[in-house]
DNA sequence: CATTGATTGCGACATATTTGCAATAATGTA
DNA sequence: TACATTATTGCAAATATGTCGCAATCAATG
């Protein structure tokens, strides 16, 4: 928790970017959360810092790469990226919207090698599958 | 082009879905664009169409596996899925925006082989690497 | 080509996101 | 610690996005 915020702090020095309490407020929510959330999620639950402070933090977090956003709907969704959550992927069941979480040596090989094969630097990947769930099959 | 819209129509009929025009006019909007657009861009580009009635029509379209939805910082944008367009994944450069194309039997192997393992019936699946490309590795 | 039910346009809401600018806070330095 | 400099924030107004109910219209079917 503590070594989250200091890893924060650090990422935003190495850029010359302020640390400012309202980004780590900001950034506490999304700590805090079991779930991504909403960006008015994240708005509401950091009542602390105005509507539009949160979303020009979210925009940074984004570009340094400290968050991942995802998309349900057409709704995105923000959560911590990488170095704060481990590394995992999505399966999301459109029948009952349950998101299964799965990780995969053998994927995070084949990224790379694909990578390469196109000369392209990897900084982040993400990686969704839709479909049913197994509990859904069976309905 | 005309079979894509046999194809599309197609679709529609097998889900006893009307075949209007506005549907048609926004699916060859889609057709029509080298890269994926964001809902309004669909809108503005589609005229003919109401707004709303193009959201309606998105919506549908997503129901239905037509299209998919990728996001770019938070914006979603639209595109047409498998069986209209070649299927791929992208390699994102953060630098200038270059979206590589990019196909692998490798990775289509491996997703199917995770979902079983997971007991999921994947309908689709989608995946972006973010990172740096080549040219702008050099620079 | 008439019927029927689905779809659309419209216009008014409701939300969400962005912007300019003055006030405030963070940083580096003495 | 206090100061100067610059980045960041809050605020309030402007845009943009997405949603809704309902009457008018259109597509499918016989």
């Amino acid at each position: 928790m503590a070594s989250e915020i200091a890893k924060f702090t650090q990422i935003l020095r190495d850029s010359s970017i302020s640390v400012t309490t309202a980004r780590l407020a900001i950034f506490q929510t999304l700590l805090k959360s079991d779930r991504p959330l909403k960006n008015g999620e994240v708005a509401s639950r950091t009542p602390s810092v105005n509507r539009a402070s949160v979303y020009r933090s979210l925009d940074l977090f984004d570009r340094l790469g400290i968050t991942t956003t995802l998309i349900r709907g057409w709704t995105p969704f923000v959560e911590l990226a990488d170095p704060f959550k481990p590394h995992h992927h999505h399966l999301l069941c459109e029948k009952c919207d349950a998101v299964t979480v799965i990780t995969s040596d053998e994927m995070e090989r084949l990224i790379h090698q694909l990578a390469e094969k196109h000369s392209f630097a990897p900084s982040s990947h993400h990686f969704e599958v839709k479909g049913t769930c197994h509990n859904c099959q069976h309905l």
